[in-house]
DNA sequence: TCCACGATTCGATGATAATCGAATGCTTAT
DNA sequence: ATAAGCATTCGATTATCATCGAATCGTGGA
């Protein structure tokens, strides 16, 4: 087994690759020109890394035209890269500016394609103290309430189970620490939230932001709230690793 | 935040530190030439390694007599070695050797300084299902019920709480995908089962085997059981990566 | 058909780093 | 004191690989 976790962190150990790597945990599929300019680096060396990361099993390659697209291979690579994130000891923060990008991560971020960041984590827990998610080893089942609960909003369960994707993974949170929901379901309710514009992706990263709607929703449907820090609503563009 | 992260990854990332890594993740330490041995390295290279792992963080170095011992720097290095372990695909199985050492490893192995495995994790899930243990954000916290079982099974908590480590942590299991309990209450439950021979190190690596003794003692005390698989007994001696 | 553009391949370059032989320090044993 | 053994440092070698320029491939538009 060791050649496998020494090939995948080597993969990771190179600053160009972690850096489009951590644009890829973003959830969306990227275009090598995109990738390479978010690394610095040139196309050519670019599509060097992406062919050696499709290689070692981290990403897919979807062609659309005259472009290729790549994207995570699965959500396991999104963990697993979550984790490398939990891992790292925090530098001390330098700018102010640093600091807020943190905390803006902290606070909502998509991981993969599910909800991610203090905001997921609480509406995982809090939909599992309410009974709709039941624990379940490493994944979450959903209780009859549970089903109610998502059909009134707005989420099909019935077709997610049909899929051939787990269904509700627990997904460690590295900055939480905590479990939050991903797999279908979890893909799902950050698909639907970002559809009923209760949050919002903060432009040129990965993280989200929660609305004014999104705040009075959270609080009306699920008793959720947060104190509304300055820094939720800054918008930063350059947002690194963690 | 990324450089760390790249960093660790990159250290983490070659083959000769990585076998150091998982021989260090049993929880020993080890001198110098031991670890050259393991990784099949001249003392030379070797000392390079360590150097860069303890400048990296990862490592501790301890000196005794014309020995040097070397030892992971903390629990959290234990837990981002587990984590990526977890992460890696398991490869196909080669031998029935190699499926017995994953079997053995997965059944009971030492993190760090704590128990791991299916062990592990169901201990630390029994321990919490009869209320000893209350799970804690990303701790432990002992009742007092709690308190009373640890007295009497051989663990003073009051010692190990005036200590500077952190007193209860959970830590997730990779093999389990569960969490188990690490730090200084992790540590002891461990060594006291060392102690009363409820459990045994496997000669050779992290693996480690419930006793005969151990299996009545768990069901009596505890109510936990196991079937008896054959690969328990096993002994191996090269127990690779995961 | 021809051109523009994204992406990749090829080849060369340069930097990094893993490795080991030889020599040096330091500690224990005789 | 002298020898033996563990560990490290130094220097040289070698291999690997990230990087980019130039050329090629393939698609879409003119």
């Amino acid at each position: 087994m060791t050649p496998n976790v020494v090939e995948i962190a080597s993969l990771i150990g190179d600053a160009s690759r972690a850096e489009m790597l951590m644009r890829l945990l973003g959830g969306k599929a990227m275009p090598a020109s995109e990738l390479a300019r978010a690394a610095g680096i040139t196309p050519q060396t670019a599509s060097s890394h992406l062919a050696k990361m499709v290689e070692g099993g981290l990403l897919l390659q979807e062609s659309h035209g005259r472009h290729r697209y790549y994207r995570l291979a699965n959500q396991e690579i999104g963990h697993a890269l979550e984790a490398l994130c939990a891992i790292s000891p925090s530098k001390p923060v330098r700018s102010l500016r640093e600091s807020d990008q943190t905390k803006t991560l902290h606070f909502a971020r998509t991981c993969y394609d599910h909800l991610a960041g203090e905001v997921g984590v609480a509406l995982t827990e809090r939909m599992v103290e309410l009974g709709f998610l039941l624990e379940n080893h490493r994944d979450f089942t959903v209780s009859s309430e549970g089903e109610t609960w998502f059909q009134s909003f707005g989420v099909d369960t019935e077709q997610l189970r049909s899929g051939r994707r787990h269904f509700a993974r627990q997904c460690l949170d590295w900055s939480e620490r905590r479990h939050h929901i991903a797999g279908a379901l979890g893909a799902a309710m950050a698909h639907r939230l970002f559809e009923l514009l209760w949050i919002e992706r903060v432009p040129g990263g990965r993280a989200v932001s929660v609305t004014r709607k999104g705040f009075e929703a959270f609080k009306r449907e699920l008793g959720l709230e947060w104190e509304l820090a300055g820094s939720v609503q800054n918008i930063f563009k350059n947002d690194r690793m963690c």
